[in-house]
DNA sequence: GCTTTACCTTGATTTGCATCAAGTTTAGAA
DNA sequence: TTCTAAACTTGATGCAAATCAAGGTAAAGC
């Protein structure tokens, strides 16, 4: 279920120098390095998929920052209705900053890694480290981007433009070429999708069915090939992105 | 259409000590006052509505604090569908920090009066001042509570739960009961909707068609009482509450 | 005052997605 | 290997919201 990690045998992948994870975008609001040499307090913990580390209305006790995997920040109504409000991908932070309580629920899609810091110690530092804060600003900023971006997906966009676009978004998360010069040249872009077909039509408000049906109609016009299940080929980025609305 | 305010004549409803505006919750990261002490290149600016303030796609040339009235964000479409990400009170701060480009439309949903800075100048104020960048990132915080709240109602919720949780949130926002401790006796909550149907429309992700049919909805029902077309009284306000779904 | 126009409501019809209901595939356990 | 359960796909049907269309209302200009 959950296992400490022994901090000088942890193997991350290294693309990133400032912050030791392979990712895109803004650098992550706080490197594994650095939360372990800020504090002793840090612990480095893996979770196999589908735990729960956040609970919505649950004391908050620490924060953390993910080295690998997927995570999902879902809400759910009283009814049973659920939405996914956010996928978080290394090297991102993880918690409510200066709450009490969680306002969601965060669960591992895929199996993670993450570096863990006690919230009172990461908040003392925060205190008299105005670097630290700017970072955590900048993390938050972007998180807002991506959140009204995604409104925009939820509240406009039809149930075939939804998926494409939740295609589009991991495809170039994972998208190789991004990291790798030589790879620029190759048009395809082959991954595994670290959420279910169910996590992911609670990301889109949409029914699993329809989901479904929408991948089928993606691969009968070519646009995608599914190897199998979780595993996804794109022969064209161009033409997905065209098909996003 | 823009009008410069003389700084010593403007009449401030002045309910909260640090910030001068009357509103609720947290503190605005911004006061006017602050805004004036902090620098001569300060602007008070009176805009009426309809006006677009910030352009999705433009450089941000300079911040701004609302004094009063009502702003909406909204993100459009190539082919014109159009999503309203948030509406912004006295006394938000608006503004995307530190990118070069604005990624959204802003534009005054009522007559609104805004305590402008130029970009350049709170940049550097806050480089040399934490407790304001705090204050940022406290309301970039909100706002992502919010906009993630929002994507439950955007993905989650029937026309009427959503039309009831917008004419909920407008209403919280504007009781009076909240402010006056003498009025927490009466039940009828009154207030002008800051936005047309249509705005309500693309907030809630529906048609107008739609919105217009709940709100008739509401009305036969009791719930809500329309006076005329934006004036709203809610006679209990947990009745509408158990609306929201 | 009357006219214009933007805004809003209501009704009829269509449609995209949800729901209901089987089946199929895949991974993991026995 | 076979069995089982979970995950996924496909088809038939229903319904909520979109679309199309017309009429009503109120604020702003003449």
């Amino acid at each position: 279920m959950e296992e400490r990690l022994d901090i000088h045998n942890s193997n991350i992948p290294k693309i990133c120098r400032s912050c030791e994870v392979r990712h895109r975008g803004i650098c992550g609001a706080l490197s594994a390095t650095e939360l372990l040499e800020i504090s002793k307090h840090t612990r480095q913990i893996k979770h196999e998929a589908g735990v729960e580390l956040v609970s919505d209305g649950e004391p908050i006790t620490s924060y953390a920052t993910i080295m690998q995997g997927v995570i999902k920040l879902s809400k759910i109504l009283e009814d049973g209705r659920q939405q996914v409000v956010g996928l978080q991908f290394a090297p991102d932070f993880i918690g409510r900053l200066f709450s009490q309580k969680n306002n969601l629920c965060a669960e591992t899609a895929s199996d993670v890694q993450v570096c863990r810091v006690p919230k009172k110690i990461l908040e003392n530092l925060i205190a008299d480290n105005s670097e630290l804060e700017h970072k955590l600003l900048e993390q938050t900023l972007k998180e807002l981007d991506e959140a009204r971006e995604w409104m925009v997906t939820l509240g406009r966009k039809t149930a075939l433009e939804k998926v494409a676009c939740f295609l589009y978004l991991i495809a170039t998360h994972f998208d190789p070429a991004y990291f790798d010069e030589e790879k620029k040249q190759e048009k395809d872009v082959v991954f595994d999708l670290p959420l279910t077909r169910a996590d992911i039509a609670d990301f889109l408000g949409l029914t699993v069915e329809t989901v479904s049906r929408q991948f089928t109609k993606l691969r009968t016009e070519k646009i995608i090939e599914i190897t199998t299940r979780r595993h996804i080929l794109i022969p064209d980025l161009n033409i997905l992105k065209k098909c996003c609305g």
